[in-house]
DNA sequence: ACCCAGGGTCATA
DNA sequence: TATGACCATGGG
């Protein structure tokens, strides 16, 4: 008997012991088959509102995202054509509350361009070959690996892996990872070991971080974790 | 007064 | 290629 998948066995003692995250469109109803259907997001709004957040959450906490995404929508500026004429200045102003607030609405206007630019409108990208995809969202800037990825998996619902520091974190505490793996490197570990899924990708990620703000911060409180018995360097 | 949050870019060696 | 400085608010 092979022993069990630990990317699998991580995933199953993750989602019982959190339950499921309800991150960007999901449903949250359990198949007879065990898996979560995830909503697919549905045409150009859901892909569009996905992306700016994806965008605007990087390196802070989802609250004050949706704080600034509500203000962009109470003003209705949250469409690429408001998006594109709104002065960088005021949009600044809309997103305060996710800190570097001129660095993202530069970052905002670069994805505008990008998406009205050379032929990526929505029909295009959503007929666009996944690696191809991916090689355009990172040539924009301001969107890195981690963005791209979650662009690709919660916006357009293709089955890719968002790696972020969390999961180097956590799988290095219990030994599949040293901690001196490459984004690319610890992605495809993942692509490899569990089966390409989006609804799986996509609660697996959102677990990950839930789990890392709650047990394997920076420090650490292995008490009550349902990894703990995963944990090699288990500290305090 | 720290520390951290659903990162990424750029300059430097 | 691999660090370090920088971006900056909000909550604990």
């Amino acid at each position: 008997m092979t022993p069990m998948n630990q990317f699998l066995l991580v995933y199953r003692k993750l989602l019982s012991f959190h339950g499921p995250q309800g991150w960007w469109p999901i449903v949250n109803q359990r198949s007879f088959s065990g898996e979560y259907h995830v909503g697919a997001p549905r045409g150009e709004a859901d892909f569009f509102e996905i992306s700016i957040g994806a965008i605007l959450t990087q390196n802070v906490a989802w609250k004050n995202v949706d704080a600034a995404l509500c203000r962009l929508k109470r003003d209705g500026l949250l469409d690429p054509d408001s998006l594109l004429s709104v002065r960088a200045d005021r949009l600044a102003r809309l997103i305060r509350s996710t800190g570097y607030y001129n660095e993202k609405a530069k970052k905002i206007k670069n994805f505008l361009a990008w998406y009205r630019g050379h032929m990526a409108n929505y029909a295009a990208i959503s007929a666009m070959d996944t690696h191809a995809l991916r090689q355009e969202l990172l040539s924009v800037n301001g969107i890195g690996p981690e963005t791209a990825d979650s662009i690709l998996l919660y916006a357009l619902n293709r089955p890719v892996f968002v790696v972020d520091a969390y999961t180097k974190r956590i799988f290095a505490r219990f030994g599949i990872l040293s901690g001196g793996e490459s984004y690319s490197e610890i992605q495809e570990l993942f692509h490899k070991h569990v089966r390409p899924s989006v609804g799986k990708y996509n609660e697996y990620h959102a677990l990950i971080v839930a789990h890392g703000k709650d047990f394997c911060k920076k420090r650490p409180s292995c008490e009550q974790c349902c990894i703990a018995d995963l944990c090699i360097k288990r500290i305090a």
